[in-house]
DNA sequence: CGTACTTTTGAATCGCATCAAATCTGGTGG
DNA sequence: CCACCAGATTTGATGCGATTCAAAAGTACG
């Protein structure tokens, strides 16, 4: 029920020292490869917290981790909801956390000590090339994504996510309709209606673990 | 009613070749600052079109640019409203520009030549590193921005927008309620009566050119 | 078999988009 | 100084669509 690992072997987070992620594996170098771990992080555990000096940078293979920061009400305002990828990346160049990271899912990360994270890349001007590719890519990702949530019907943002994040009008649900509705931010009965309504029109296709866009709708 | 130029000079604007803006004579090397040309943009001006090849990154000294890309019913979508800043980062690796960029008003901007910059970024890690850095501060931005618009209400989104991108529960208002409310992807009809709404209850103030939080709203 | 979860459908409610229109504002020119 | 216009601001009325609450049916797992 974790399910959102990329399609990855499962077996990875059974291990205690499993191989580096793949996307890690790709974009780190060498020398980094070995101090690179890989931990569990149980439902509610911190990773980190506001103001400690940061010591770990994270990324999340499955599971769910949030960044938070405390209102002036003292009540928690969500600054970052991440399922996959890295998480924190500011505190690569800053002198204290400026928010707590806490997994709100038992999940699964590789832990990356920054000091010599920020060494490789200070010395390395290849892997920092690669390093801000990797940013590039991110912002893009994220661009998208606020064009998506500024899309008004669930419909629409469903058509915008299988056109930008799927292949070939193709895209896989790892991890169930649910899933998918909480990173469209509707509820899941809303996208259940949407779906089944786009399947009886025969513009969308459910096959077992994909959503197959057939055509434009013509609403 | 420009307003966000940052605190500097307000000359600048009006000399024809005027030094480098500070943050990008501190973020840019040497060799960098005299390729760099200061250029004004009238309201309306594009700066760059979707699939034409970067030649050029643009900073935003003074004015309102916008990045927007088309929706399949030829609408625009805003992807990023910036009063001051990096403008199109992501084309420094791209083959094409993702994006249409746009000043919606008479805007002041610095225009950076991306082949010069990739040269500098391969050559020069501090560089590099400082430029890692700005991308991180954007990372963090948009996360933000997507974790607001995934909130339900006018209301929790505007609180989320002054706590997080404001000081001090001050958020300045640049260029009018209006334009706040595209950010926030609500209509400015939604906008206008959730703060006459939060005045009244004296959770908000609206002095002149900002927002002030006065309280968080019980409701 | 029972537990826990996802999937699915139903019904009621509410908030926002939408359309409309009035007021206010700054700017321009007679 | 006034007439006028374009844009921002504000208020009102209406309908739709998503949220919400509820519950049933399907599915995986021990």
């Amino acid at each position: 029920m974790r399910g959102d690992g990329g399609g990855y072997d499962p077996d990875h987070m059974k291990r205690s020292e499993p191989g580096l992620h793949p996307v890690l594996a790709e974009l780190l170098p060498a020398e980094l490869h070995a101090l690179c771990t890989q931990v569990q992080a149980g439902k509610g555990e911190r990773l980190f917290a506001t103001g400690k000096k940061p010591a770990f940078m994270f990324f999340v293979i499955c599971g769910e981790v949030t960044l938070e920061r405390l209102g002036r009400n003292g009540e928690s305002v969500i600054l970052q909801r991440s399922r996959h990828g890295f998480v924190g990346e500011a505190s690569l160049n800053s002198p204290r956390y400026h928010c707590d990271a806490r997994a709100v899912a038992d999940s699964t990360l590789a832990r990356i000590p920054i000091r010599e994270l920020r060494a490789s890349l200070e010395r390395d001007p290849v892997f920092a090339m690669r390093w801000i590719c990797m940013l590039n890519r991110e912002v893009k990702r994220l661009r998208m994504q606020c064009e998506r949530f500024s899309l008004n019907g669930v419909q629409h943002r469903l058509i915008h996510l299988i056109e930008t994040e799927g292949t070939q009008g193709r895209y896989p649900l790892g991890a169930g309709l649910k899933s998918v509705a909480k990173e469209l931010g509707v509820t899941h009965e809303a996208l259940y209606r949407c779906v089944a309504a786009l399947e009886k029109n025969g513009d969308l296709l459910r096959d077992g673990g994909e959503l197959h866009l057939l055509r434009e709708p013509a609403a």
